[in-house]
DNA sequence: AATTCTCCTGAACGTTGTTCAATGAACGGC
DNA sequence: GCCGTTCATTGAACAACGTTCAGGAGAATT
């Protein structure tokens, strides 16, 4: 087991994942791209990665790594703040919602959420299957919701911007809290309604 | 405007679109395989369809289709069916949900149960806001929980079966269940907390 | 010094979605 | 009953993609 690897490394080849994935979007993920930018063959990557989901996997984990850090207030709260905050990262990247989402849905990535949502409902008194139901409901929202929004965000960055009302930064965000609620709503009522 | 067209159909496209994907799954639905399953150069296609992904769109709203039917009981029971059926129904394909989930993110198809789902809501008597959101929710819901269900039974099917408790059918059609009510109950407090 | 293992090169393979000029086939007007 | 026009399809090509694999250079091990 020598020390000496060579100049590729997983965490250098997300590191230009990212930053193609920033400029281009997810079209831009190309392991051809990925190499160039590297400088180094495409082939290369496939020693480091067994095949392109596992490289994407990897990126996604990144991308959601931020949410790791701890939340403050009660239950609610710290749920509600959570999932903001993992709409805010996956925001951060184009594509970045429909990249950790699929990455989640093949389970190659992104799992830290669910794990985050999760451990904090099990805190919150919770019992273990009460809390995954919810954490599952919890992540599908999140991500789904936030891929949509992003989706519309890029198509009307590119076309004409018919600036429906609807679509208005405050609106959008609006209707996400409203939905992350809804579903907090649920929780309390199963949690008063049990012993 | 002539009545009689050339014997491609966008409906015979869809069909036999859904035979393939029937067979092979998401994996089988190419554009060289749809045109060469009906005997035709797959540039026909780009005639009745844009591109893949609004072809794709339109056997997206032939899986959902079925869950037009009307359902009966209360207005949780009412959701609860719908949601319920929407995942039989998208199970009822291999990749269904995935296909549709896509379908749907890109707005080319699948918005019925959106629909679906924010009309129910308002003939129980939410605001349109309200029940666009609860409607958001459950449609992400389903559509990713099912999605991820289904990824994990065929990945069960065809690799080594390893037996997991967790992946029974009934526990997993269980944590659909759990997940879904938990939603409504989100509603029916927001419901009976407003005036 | 010889061998084993790690890491990467270079080239190729097969498949994919999409485009486009050319062409036939059916139609409406005269 | 011919003619121009629109409809519907052919056939061939293009560029891009993920993936594979034999080979080689170089460090680590023995």
């Amino acid at each position: 087991m020598g020390i000496m690897t060579g100049s590729l490394t997983r965490a250098g080849i997300v590191d230009v994942a990212l930053e193609l994935l920033a400029d281009g979007g997810l079209h831009a993920l190309a392991m051809r791209r990925i190499a160039t930018e590297l400088g180094v063959q495409q082939s290369a990557l496939y020693w480091h990665f067994e095949n392109k989901q596992q490289l994407l996997g990897a990126v996604a984990d990144r991308i959601v790594a931020p949410i790791a850090r701890p939340a403050a207030g009660d239950r609610s709260a710290r749920i509600e703040t959570l999932g903001s905050r993992l709409r805010e990262e996956l925001l951060r990247y184009p594509d970045g919602a429909e990249l950790a989402a699929s990455a989640y849905a093949f389970r190659l990535g992104a799992q830290q959420p669910f794990q985050r949502f999760a451990d904090e409902l099990v805190d919150g008194g919770l019992t273990l299957d009460d809390a995954e139901a919810a954490a599952s409901v919890l992540v599908h929202f999140v991500f789904g919701y936030t891929a949509d929004e992003q989706q519309r965000r890029q198509a009307a960055a590119l076309g004409a911007i018919e600036h429906d009302h609807a679509s208005d930064a405050t609106t959008v965000a609006d209707r996400f809290s409203r939905g992350l609620r809804l579903i907090l709503r649920g929780v309390d009522a199963q949690d008063t309604s049990a012993s």
